[in-house]
DNA sequence: AGTGCTAAAGTCAAGTCTGACTATGGACGG
DNA sequence: CCGTCCATAGTCAGACTTGACTTTAGCACT
């Protein structure tokens, strides 16, 4: 439902094409969520069936190019929005990063081998952050704010990799051969 | 691919019917990830035609019940382990928690309802948090671990949460209904 | 010796998501 | 003028995921 309430959100500033809406998405990096165009045009697709969304063939003002079709929120779509919201911020939902499962079997591989993994993706966090954070620009980042939440789980996973990081050189006695 | 990796790292512990992975699986809580009951039979099928799993109709050492299919992981399924736990360290993803996108469009919601929503949200990750805590036991909560990592992204989640909350009382002078 | 209940073990149809591909129209060097 | 390149704008087939349903067998009574 995530992606639905994405899409109606943009959709609250004006009507716009498909692939707009797309290039907003994707320049919008981490702060929304990754939204696949083939998986957009079919969502638009589906919520101008339900009636959320209203699509039009290009009232062709602008004979800018090849521009097709426009979508924009109904008023049952403004509606949808305030339930949405109702429903994600109540459904509790865990967290998961892109190396939860991983975690748990990290000592599969040797440990001279988990611990390199584990400092390039340390390297690979910080950056990010760094990136995050100069996206945002000084605006996105107020307490409370969608940058700050962004931020904070970010950071949560960078403090948590040097700990694991630190752990494993504690204890790498030796390399320990994967398990037969 | 993490749901892979997380079924090949069960069935390095012996064979399991799929029934019983799903019962492990469902009692980890949220150190796995979801997965599915269809899904699950829909990826051990998969797996087994890529020959990562073998596949065999119950030994009948134990006249259980009417338990059917034992999956085994193969030498292949190890390897396989081995890889994607690299790919999955390796290649960055970005965090979501479950209310990312609600989080930008918050101020469509009148003040005092927003409020009140992120209260009870805050409340359930507390309780969630308690709850995973006791799961975890005091085995799991060793720093670097994975149950440290779960907590860690849980609590940071909570820290922005009370942050949200008083920034929307601080600033709900009277741009919605004021409360008292 | 038959009825109803529950847990085990799964299947089905339909919904969603993705990697890879297509098609169109300027822009630009030659 | 011609071919090539790049951005726009999208489509397609196939992979993955899900809610809801089904099947079978023990078990508790009647």
């Amino acid at each position: 439902m995530h992606k639905r309430l994405l899409i109606l959100g943009l959709l609250l500033g004006g009507p716009l094409t498909g692939y707009d809406l797309h290039r907003v998405i994707a320049a919008h990096g981490e702060l929304y969520r990754d939204l696949k165009k083939p998986n957009l045009y079919y969502l638009l697709d589906r919520m101008a069936q339900e009636r959320l969304l209203e699509m039009k063939t290009e009232t062709g003002a602008r004979g800018r190019r090849g521009e097709r079709l426009v979508y924009s929120i109904t008023s049952a779509g403004r509606a949808q929005i305030v339930d949405l919201l109702r429903e994600v911020l109540t459904a509790y939902e865990p967290i998961h990063s892109g190396v939860d499962v991983a975690i748990v079997l990290l000592d599969q591989l040797p440990k001279r081998e988990s611990a390199s993994l584990l400092k390039q993706r340390l390297d690979q966090v910080i950056a990010r952050r760094q990136q995050i954070s100069l996206e945002l620009g000084q605006g996105g980042r107020e307490p409370g704010s969608a940058g700050d939440h962004l931020l904070a789980l970010v950071d949560a996973e960078a403090r948590w990799l040097k700990r694991a990081i630190s752990r494993i050189q504690a204890s790498s006695g030796r390399t320990h051969a994967p398990k037969t």
